[in-house]
RNA sequence: GCCCCUGUAGCUCAAUGGAUAGAGCACCGGACUUCUAAUCCGAUGGUUGUGGGUUCGAGUCCCCCCAGGGGCGCCA
C-alpha cells in the first residue's frame, strides 16, 4: 500500500542528492512511530554521516541530518498522496493523506476478506515436522507446545504463499512401548479404553514404571518382550498393532479438538530397516566407523570436517547390539522425507531445543555423505514447557499436567461465563463458544512467547482470561459482530471520509494495514509471535475505537465510513486469528 | 572443558540498529440509562545483569566477565 506513492518521493530524493552532489544511498523507510498520525519516516543520519565522510568534513552529525531533512522537505513540496511533509530531528516525515488512505486501505481489506494479509504464491514446498507424539504413553501440556506451534507456523507459512506439507511422526516404537506393553499383558489383559484413551495409557505406563522401580528384578521380562518383539513374535506383534491404534485414536481425537490437521503420517516403526541401511551405507562409504561388537557404529564428524574445536562431537548412530536408535531412524526419516517430495525447498523439524546438537549431526552427516538436500534441512526449536520451579513434565516422574484436564477446566470455566452473558443462546451454541474461548486461551500464550523462552505452566495463570489472552481478542470481534447485525445489514459503499478522522481511527487503520508484512515477517523469521503480538495490537485498537468513537448514533456519512472501518477490522482479526488456529466467535 | 539459549518495571513478557524502552498481571482511584463492562480511563512503577568495542545513533551487533537453564559415545 502507497508503495507507489512512496518510490515517487524516493526518486525525488535521488534527484535532489545528485543535484546537491551527495551521496547516494538505499533509504531506510519505518513507519512515524507517534501515535495518532500515519506515514513514512525516513532519518537523514546516515546520508548525513556519509556524507561528511565523502567530504572529510568533522561535523555535528545530528544538526547536518535536520538541515539535510529540512532542505528536502522544502524540495519535496507537497507530493500526490500524502497531506503533509515534515522534517524534524533529522527525520523527515510524510503524513499520508487521510481520506485517501482510509479509501485504499479499507477498500482492499473488505475486497480481499478473508484473503486479505495472504501474499503471493512463492512456488515453493515446505514441509513442517512437528507434534510427535510418542504412543504408549500421555498426551500432556509440554507436548501442546510443539503441535500448537507446528501447526501455526504451517498455517502462517500457506499464508505467506508457501505450499505446505504437514507432517507427524509418532514414536510408536522403543523401550517405553515394550514397558507398556509388558505391563499390560501381565495385568491389565482383555481391557480396553473408552474414554481419554491418552490419559488410560498413560497410566498403564506409568504403573509399569512403578511396578519396575520396585520390582526391578522383573526387567529381564521386559528384554525377553523385546526380544521377541525384534524377532517379530506374532503375538507381541499383534497387541502392539492393537494398542499402538488406539493411542493414534486417542491423538486423531486431541487434534480434532485442537483443530490441528496432518497431511501425512511417518511412523518410528518404519524408519527402523532404512535407518540401518543408511548405516550400512555410511560404513561402506567409511564415513561411519563400525567398532561392533565391543563398541557401538559411531561417526567422527569434527574429525572428518577437521575442525579443531568439539562441535559436532561424536555421533552414535548404531548399538553395539545391531539394534537402532533414534539417530537410526532420524537418518532415514530425513532422506525419505526428500524421496517421497524431491522438490522440498525446506524440510522442518519443530523440536524441543534439547536436541539441537542430535539434528546437528543427522543433516551435517547426510551432507557428508552427499545428499545435496542437506542444506535444505533445519530445525525449528523451542523452549520446553515447565512447572513452576522450573520441573520438567515427566511422564516417568508422574509431573504431568494431562491434556485433557486442561482442556476441559478451561473449556467449563468459559462455559460458566457464556451461560452467564447469554443465557438465551442454545445449548450447543454455549458449547462451541465455550470450545473456542477456553481452547483459544490455552493457545495464546504459547504463541505469543519467543520460540526460545521457557514457558512455565500453572494453572491460575493458564485459567486467567483477562488481559493479553485470545479471548481479549475474540471479545473484540464479537463487538464488531454486534455493530453490524445492528446496522441491519446496511450496505455501505467505498468511501473518502470527509470529516477529520480521530487518533483511534487512523491508529486501527494504520494497524489493518500492517498486516501483510506482519505475515511476511513471522514467516521468515518462523516466529508465531509476531502474528499473537498483532492480533492483540489490533483488537486493543479496536477496543479505543469502541470506547470513543460511536459508530451507529452519528450522522450518516459518518457513520457510513465507520461502518466499513468496523468489516474491515472485523475482517483482519478474523484473519489473524485464523493464522493462530484460534476460533473467532459469533457471542460471548 | 566445549557448544547453545536466557537476563528489560515487584511478577510474566514486548520492542525491522533510530525519535519519549512499551503491554499485561498485581496494587490504588475512576467509568455500565449508551454499538455486549471478558471493556475502557487515570495513577504508581526502568542505571535494559556488569565492563569494553563498532556506529551519526545500541535493549538490539561484536568481545570479556557475572548469573540461570540446556546439551555434549550406544536415552528419546
Amino acid at each position: 500500500m502507497f508503495e507507489e506513492e512512496r518510490i515517487q518521493v524516493e526518486n525525488l530524493i535521488k534527484k535532489y542528492c545528485k543535484k546537491e552532489n551527495l551521496p547516494e544511498l538505499q533509504l531506510q523507510w519505518t513507519w512515524i512511530p507517534f501515535s495518532g498520525h500515519w506515514g513514512i519516516s525516513t532519518s537523514m543520519f546516515a546520508l548525513a554521516a556519509a556524507n561528511a565522510r565523502q567530504k572529510q568534513l568533522k561535523s555535528n552529525i545530528p544538526e547536518i541530518a535536520t538541515r539535510l531533512a529540512e532542505s528536502i522537505a522544502d524540495y519535496l513540496g507537497l507530493p500526490v498522496g500524502f497531506e503533509k511533509v515534515e522534517a524534524t530531528k533529522g527525520y523527515l516525515n510524510l503524513y499520508f493523506s487521510q481520506s485517501e488512505y482510509f479509501h485504499q486501505v479499507i477498500d482492499l481489506v473488505i475486497r480481499d476478506s478473508k484473503t486479505y494479509g495472504h501474499l503471493e504464491n512463492k512456488n515453493e514446498l515446505v514441509m513442517v515436522e512437528f507434534s510427535q507424539p510418542n504412543t504408549h504413553k500421555a498426551f500432556h501440556v509440554g507436548h501442546l507446545r510443539s503441535a500448537i506451534l507446528g501447526d501455526t507456523l504451517a498455517r502462517i507459512l500457506e499464508f505467506a504463499g508457501y505450499e505446505v506439507i504437514r507432517s507427524n511422526y509418532p514414536g510408536d516404537m522403543g523401550l517405553h512401548v515394550i514397558k507398556w506393553l509388558w505391563c499390560y499383558l501381565n495385568f491389565h489383559l482383555g481391557e480396553k479404553p473408552e474414554q481419554d484413551i491418552t490419559h488410560w495409557m498413560g497410566e498403564i505406563y506409568s504403573e509399569a514404571n512403578d511396578r519396575l522401580y520396585e520390582n526391578p528384578e522383573l526387567e529381564k521380562e521386559v528384554r525377553i518382550l523385546y526380544k521377541r518383539w525384534d524377532d517379530r513374535d506374532p503375538e507381541v506383534v499383534n497387541l502392539w498393532e492393537e494398542t499402538r491404534e488406539w493411542s493414534l485414536q486417542g491423538f486423531y481425537q486431541m487434534y480434532e479438538t485442537l483443530g490441528i490437521r496432518f497431511d501425512r503420517y511417518y511412523f518410528n516403526s518404519q524408519m527402523e530397516k532404512p535407518g540401518k541401511e543408511i548405516v550400512q551405507e555410511l560404513i561402506d562409504k567409511k564415513i561411519a566407523i563400525d567398532e561392533r561388537p565391543e563398541g557401538a557404529v559411531i561417526i567422527k564428524i569434527d574429525e572428518i570436517l577437521g575442525l579443531n574445536k568439539e562441535k559436532y562431537r561424536v555421533f552414535v548412530v548404531l548399538r553395539s547390539d545391531g539394534t537402532a536408535l533414534y539417530a537410526t531412524e532420524d537418518l532415514a526419516l530425513a532422506k525419505k522425507k526428500f524421496d517421497d517430495y524431491p522438490q522440498l525447498s525446506r524440510s522442518l523439524y519443530v523440536v524441543d531445543v534439547r536436541q539441537s546438537l542430535h539434528f546437528q549431526q543427522v543433516f551435517k552427516t547426510m551432507e557428508i555423505a552427499g545428499y545435496p538436500w542437506s542444506g535444505r534441512c533445519q530445525h525449528i526449536a523451542y523452549e520446553l514447557v515447565n512447572l513452576p520451579g522450573n520441573v520438567v513434565m515427566s511422564s516417568r516422574e508422574g509431573t504431568i499436567v494431562l491434556l485433557e484436564d486442561l482442556i476441559r477446566e478451561a473449556t467449563q470455566r468459559a462455559y460458566q461465563v457464556v451461560q452467564q452473558k447469554n443465557p438465551d443462546l442454545s445449548d450447543d451454541k454455549k458449547m462451541e463458544t465455550a470450545k473456542a474461548i477456553g481452547i483459544g486461551a490455552l493457545k495464546y500464550p504459547m504463541l505469543a512467547r519467543e520460540n526460545t523462552k521457557i514457558v512455565t505452566f500453572d494453572w491460575e495463570s493458564a485459567l486467567d482470561f483477562n488481559g493479553q489472552a485470545a479471548p481479549y481478542i475474540q471479545y473484540a470481534y464479537v463487538r464488531t459482530g454486534s455493530i453490524i447485525r445492528k446496522a441491519g445489514g446496511e450496505i455501505t459503499q467505498s468511501i473518502k471520509p470527509e470529516y477529520e478522522l480521530t487518533a483511534q481511527e487512523t491508529e486501527l487503520i494504520d494497524v489493518i494495514s500492517r498486516f501483510p508484512r506482519e505475515v511476511e515477517r513471522s514467516a521468515t523469521e518462523f516466529r508465531p509471535i509476531q502474528i499473537a503480538n498483532y492480533a492483540y495490537d489490533l483488537a486493543k485498537k479496536f477496543n479505543d475505537f469502541y470506547a470513543q468513537c460511536p459508530v451507529l448514533q452519528v450522522e450518516s456519512h459518518i457513520r457510513s465510513a465507520r461502518l466499513r472501518l468496523v468489516m474491515a477490522t472485523r475482517q483482519t482479526i478474523e484473519n489473524s486469528l485464523a493464522l493462530l488456529g484460534i476460533t473467532a466467535p459469533e457471542a460471548m
